[in-house]
DNA sequence: ATGAAAGCGCTAACAC
DNA sequence: GTGTTAGCGCTTTCAT
């Protein structure tokens, strides 16, 4: 109980009591204990208030007990800002997506926030509107706040400052993140797998007119999607007219300017694959406007297999990437970049399976009926 | 040039030239440039790098050119968390919502987030669940985070931490907050206008028995709407049978579980109305599968107006309460509680306007046809 | 085991 | 107008 005075500004020569407590500094946090307030408090030094704080094992318990009990009666709090100044780690995640209003993110925020908080991280969150300025800005505010390591969940950022901030030894984690860049962590996305079991679905229930409606082609993961449905069409010997192939933007007002485009077309396909669900619901409506029936006219299937999905009309046959998984992979990559122990520092790759999910918005090509159908329907 | 190296440890007695750069400080942070840097390069003191990067305007062009020049060089990014470490404020802001997956808070979370980034505030973002343990974890980290000041845009918060934080001078904002707490800024939302439109434009296509599925009781806003649900029936006189007021729970599911018991009754009310779209949505989905149609059997009227709202099959008819404007007073109140310059420092309330928007989930009762209609069918 | 003191990066009061 | 310096709240040597 005797060097803590010394701490603040020139004055008197003899520091008597507390005249610490509420402070010669004007500018002062007001209203909020500082670390100073319970070593006063407790009779000890701030040295071990901290050390309480942080539950090194050394101190001795009777002295632990004290701060405990004075922490309580002041209701400290621990200040991050200064813990992160002086250890140069703020616990702090940047997590960007696309677009926080297509519900496949909430999801995956909602995710990436339980596991991080768990972990004890926070999370600082940024929606890019798909703009590259908005990114290198968002990108740019998340450093001066000292997060740790960002997760991108979209594409379409300036390569300059990507570039500067791996060289900078900046733990950086992409999803389908395509290029040569080293020292990034990547999310590796199997959409093949998914897209293939759609294809196959479709082809299965009588489908060879298959048409697809593709996210913003400027997006990595949007060619992603649109390559693995050519590659599965292809694998099956199905032909796509080019006309068959429209862009729809992830959005449902894309979805439905790419349907009505379908729609218009002289012979429209009886099947549509969309590159993510927002599209399929879009897709759904234009029909809907244009009265046709979904599935008996044209069947939908989606893809990301948002909480929505399941509640369209009719329920939406989808391709499932589960956000939870890429949730747990994004937190678990950024841990390894940040943390030099972690088990799988050294490891820069995640991946993730898609599959498929059955509901009501496909069926058997209009104007047809299966064998077996036929068979059943002769037997009455 | 002179002084900035005597910073820097006891170490040796001549401080040459720039030993400072690389720093001799074990836990400097790697890789990132400091206001030292900028000042050895530019050849200045830390004090007019700093007046020159707050664009203080008594610093001669010259020097400011320097220092710029030397920014740019060393790619310098002033640490923020230093910043509110001196300041005592961080100029963050936190933002509460119950529920980040329900489309109407990514809406207002991105109006919130789009004017706080552009009146230079950082966001933190926290999701509730709907659990008062959860609101109150996030509020103490978002205050060991240093937030300014905290908005909150639901209810259910233990209300011995509020009281400690008003106590403290600590801004707080909040949607519909019933009781007497003083110095709270609160945004009073007017549901009775809008759902007082609504209940008037069923009753004008001749519905009388109109059925309403509540939100979640424990939540003020959840009782206002039903509050102003009961009052509208009221002032026309419209009897609601208890059987007709179901707690749906402000989720698709619970509108799908509030719609069953609904349709499960021997008279289904012909016309329901929900106090949120969510719930309607599911409740637009519950009478597809018991084969009801909307809204030939059944008047459906949501409540928010979700951007998803005009997509529904069919387009929803809904009561519209505009994140937009909800997210301008949010900020604009939680500035004035932090700035204490600010024009409307003294003001506590905001008020938030709702109204009708009608789409197509809303008609004549099934069975009837208005006078009008007759009279046309007549003259054929 | 505990305390003193340095210092994280920055701003602002003060001196010149 | 510019530089010096104290200090924001905290962690972490280094002595003791």
């Amino acid at each position: 109980m005797s060097g803590a005075e010394k701490n603040r500004k020139k004055s008197t020569i003899h520091p008597t009591v507390n005249v610490r407590s509420k402070s010669s500094h004007p500018r002062r946090r007001a209203g909020h204990a500082s670390i100073r307030d319970v070593a006063a408090k407790a009779g000890v030094s701030i040295a071990t208030v901290s050390r309480a704080v942080n539950g090194i094992p050394t101190v001795d318990p009777e002295l632990a007990r004290r701060v405990w009990k004075a922490v309580e009666e002041v209701g400290y709090l621990p200040n991050t800002q200064a813990r992160a100044l002086v250890s140069g780690r703020s616990r702090m995640l940047g997590l960007i997506v696309s677009e926080i209003t297509n519900p496949f993110f909430p999801e995956l925020v909602q995710e990436f926030e339980n596991l991080a908080v768990a972990q004890g991280y926070e999370v600082l969150i940024g929606s890019t509107s798909y703009d590259p300025l908005r990114t290198e800005s968002l990108i740019r505010r998340m450093l001066q706040r000292n997060v740790d390591g960002v997760a991108v969940m979209t594409f379409g950022i300036e390569e300059d400052l990507v570039q500067k901030l791996v060289d900078r030894g900046f733990p950086l984690v992409f999803v389908d993140a395509g290029p040569q860049l080293e020292n990034i962590r990547v999310l590796k996305v199997n959409y093949g797998e998914g897209i293939r079991q759609a294809v196959q679905h479709l082809a299965a229930l009588g489908h060879r007119e298959i048409g697809f409606i593709s996210g913003p082609l400027r997006l990595r993961s949007a060619v992603a999607r649109r390559d693995a449905f050519l590659k599965a069409m292809r694998e099956l010997g199905l032909k796509i007219p080019k006309q068959h192939l429209v862009e729809g933007g992830h959005t449902m007002e894309g979805g439905i300017a790419a349907m009505e485009q379908l729609a218009a077309l002289s012979a429209l396909p009886t099947a549509v694959l969309c590159s993510n669900d927002m599209s399929a619901i879009g897709a759904l409506h234009a029909l809907y406007r244009t009265t046709h029936k979904v599935p008996d006219d044209v069947s939908i299937v989606g893809f990301d297999d948002i909480h929505l999905a399941q509640f369209m009309l009719p329920p939406l046959t989808t391709v499932q990437m589960s956000c939870k998984e890429l949730a747990v992979a994004a937190v678990d990559a950024l841990r390894a970049g940040i943390e030099p122990n972690h088990p799988k520092a050294r490891q820069m790759e995640w991946q993730i399976d898609t599959r498929l999910v059955v509901r009501q918005s496909t069926a058997f090509p209009r104007g047809t009926l299966p064998a077996v159908v036929k068979r059943a329907a002769a037997k009455r």
